[in-house]
DNA sequence: TAGTGGTCTAGACCACATC
DNA sequence: ATGTGGTCTAGACCACTAA
């Protein structure tokens, strides 16, 4: 029997989740820009000739994602990494008793480098194009409890520096933000134990040996876009690293 | 000015979280068990008096936490640890290439003992409680590669032994839905980085002091009742626990 | 063909924030 | 008082599954 191939299904789309495709590309190309409000529902409704319930429920799925947060009697509004609710929405690392303190920041370098063959590869550059490196430790008791090495690709971070990274107060991703553009939407981690040795020994005031958590950090941007790979060592004999499984 | 402290809220619940809180008792309760269907939202509807919109609002809330499972032009269903999608969704231990292969278990001990001090307070029971311990081994390719160490309350799972466990055939937490009515709803993990040491050094076959990952999971069931206490040790030389962050 | 969930609409009303 | 998001309803119609 000569069955022709059927063709992959013609693609139904709903149309709140065109409308939502709409939305992104807003978002994305910075039309609405984070911490701004985006329309109300209503004057949506009425731009993309559709009801309100069917403009609601695509903000309700960017809101789910994390994209947009909802405030009833203000207005719906762009995520932004610089919220006190999301101030460290990404570091999952937290102290064994209550909750965190003082956090410090040092950053050790930060240069702009050839992006080694691995790096690139993951940030969808071609090996040998150009990429900033970035070192720091995190101290949280102060004691040292994070090494992260950071590369950024060299393109849309374009005149990023040690001083301007050290002088600015909050957290590196509103930075990203508000200077280049750039919002980290999602991240993909994948966690190891490695031991201690050299460079991270030493930042960390560390035997070598001691046991870190290894946290390889891929962040993504609009279109799932990878803009960052964070390479980091986390000490975790006061600190543990907190997931919730669902 | 004398100022009476306002109530803190008259409590404001919306109707779709009443109707949402009735079907959670209908699950905790049993009457709704896992793999099975729950009535039609138009049933529901009039079960309790409300329309359509307001019940099906209920059942998103409760399939965005994986209590229910829907499937288009079949029904809802309760959602189980023992389908293809969810085989171990609580794992999150997987190869650094490709996708797993053979995962083999080898259960080592299932004691009933008597609950050491901190297992009984992340278990809610009284110091000295019974509880049942279980050690086992998994095997992803042929090479030892996670140790856990399971405890369990001897309440809710009296008749528990090693010839059951090692019997079943699928995902433990199936067993534990099929056998014993408790349904994991979610879980919390502390991970960290120890060294190999004694059993978990033997068990693996590992030198000691090699970096392991420990990944202490606390699992909850209805009603966030704690019902497991799962200590793991991951071998993470070809493998890496993966984490979704957004 | 009948039953289920999925989409879309239009309208009423409530809760919250601001002026 | 006004505008925003949040809830609730009733009904029409679509997509998928199974008998």
């Amino acid at each position: 029997m000569a069955t022709t191939a059927a063709p992959p299904t013609p693609a139904f789309s709903p149309l709140y989740q065109q409308i939502k495709a709409l939305m992104l590309r807003e978002l994305q190309a910075g039309v609405w820009r984070p911490g701004e409000t985006i329309p109300s529902e209503t004057e949506l409704a009425g731009r993309f000739k559709v009801s309100q319930g069917t403009v609601r429920k695509a903000i309700d799925e960017l809101a789910a994602e994390n994209h947009l947060v909802r405030r009833q009697g203000k207005g719906t509004f762009v995520a932004t990494h610089g919220e006190q609710q999301t101030q460290f929405r990404f570091l999952r690392l937290q102290p064994d008793d209550g909750v965190s303190e003082g956090t410090t920041r040092r950053f050790i370098d930060c240069r702009r480098l050839r992006a080694p063959a691995d790096v690139a590869r993951a940030l969808g550059l071609r090996s040998g194009d150009a990429a900033i490196q970035i070192k720091r430790v995190l101290s949280l008791r102060d004691a040292p409890v994070v090494f992260d090495e950071i590369w950024l690709p060299a393109g849309p971070f374009k005149g990023l520096t040690a001083e301007r990274l050290s002088d600015y107060r909050g957290p590196m991703y509103q930075l990203f933000e508000s200077e280049f553009g750039v919002r980290m939407v999602r991240a993909e981690e994948k966690i190891r134990a490695v031991a201690a040795q050299g460079e991270s020994a030493e930042l960390l005031a560390l035997p070598e040996g001691t046991p870190l958590l290894s946290v390889e950090r891929l962040s993504l941007t609009y279109g799932d876009k990878p803009v960052e790979l964070r390479r980091g060592l986390y000490h975790t004999a006061t600190h543990h690293y907190r997931n919730e499984l669902s």
